[in-house]
DNA sequence: TGCCAGGCCCTCTTTAGGGCCTT
C-alpha cells in the first residue's frame, strides 16, 4: 500500500454537532508494511470531560489543563499529515472530528479518509463483532497499550489494516492492496466484495 | 417541555425499524 496514515481521536462525546471537542489525537504512519512514524498529544480546547468519558477513555480534565491548545495541536499534525490519505476505525466518526477540530483551528485541509471497520466487516465477516478490541482478538493482533487512548487504538488500528492488506494478497493473489482499493471495498455491497477482489491484479 | 449523532446494514424490508460502531 503506499503511505497512509492511521488516526484515532479521543472527545468529550459523539459528535461536534452536539459541542462535543477532541480530547486527544494519535496518529501513525504506515509504509511498506511498517509504522513509521508517529504523532500523540492531549489537546485542550476548554471543553468540559464528564465523568463517564474519564472512566471510558481516562482522560480527565486535570489532564487537559496544561495540554497544549487545540488549535496548536490541530496545525502540527495537519503538517504532520499533509495530504497523506487517511485510515480510521468507524471512520465517519473520526472524519467529523478531523474536519470541525480543522475548522475550528482555521485550517483548511481536506483529507481522503477510508474506513477499517467498514472494510473488516467485508473481509472478517466470521468476527464475533467488529468493535476494534474485538478484530484485535478475533485476528490475533498484539495488543498495544490501553484500548481508548488515541495512540493505543491508532496502532491497533494499523495492525489490522496489515492484516487486511495481507488477507486480501493470500485470499485474492492481489498484488497491492491501495487507499483507493479499501475505499472501493467499503462502497461495494457485500455481495459484490468477491467479484471486486478478483478481478484485481 | 423534552429531546438531541449519523452512516451502514440486516430483515419479520424499500410507504421501516433497529442494531452496530465510534467517544
Amino acid at each position: 500500500m503506499e503511505q497512509v496514515a492511521i488516526i484515532d481521536f479521543e472527545t468529550t462525546g459523539l459528535s461536534p454537532n452536539q459541542g462535543a471537542r477532541a480530547t486527544e489525537i494519535g496518529v501513525v504512519i504506515l509504509s511498506s508494511g511498517k509504522i513509521v512514524d508517529r504523532f500523540q498529544s492531549l489537546m485542550n480546547s476548554g471543553a468540559y470531560v464528564a465523568a463517564e468519558i474519564t472512566a471510558l477513555t481516562g482522560i480527565s480534565n486535570q489532564m487537559l489543563r496544561n495540554a497544549p491548545s487545540a488549535d496548536k495541536v490541530m496545525r502540527e499534525v495537519s503538517k504532520f499529515v499533509g495530504n497523506t490519505p487517511l485510515i480510521a476505525h468507524n471512520a465517519s466518526f473520526d472524519e467529523k472530528f478531523w474536519n470541525a477540530e480543522l475548522l475550528e483551528a482555521n485550517i483548511r485541509q481536506k483529507n481522503v479518509f477510508a474506513c477499517s471497520m467498514l472494510v473488516a466487516r467485508r473481509i472478517f465477516p466470521n468476527s464475533p463483532t467488529h468493535k476494534l478490541a474485538d478484530l484485535v482478538r478475533f485476528a490475533k493482533l498484539p495488543q498495544v497499550g490501553n484500548f481508548h487512548r488515541a495512540m493505543a487504538d491508532a496502532e491497533m488500528t494499523a495492525h489490522l489494516v496489515l492484516k487486511i492488506e495481507e488477507t486480501i494478497c493470500k485470499t485474492y493473489a492481489t498484488k497491492v492492496v491501495t487507499h483507493q482499493l479499501l475505499r472501493n471495498i467499503q462502497t461495494t455491497t457485500k455481495a459484490n466484495v468477491h467479484r471486486l477482489l478478483e478481478e484485481q491484479d
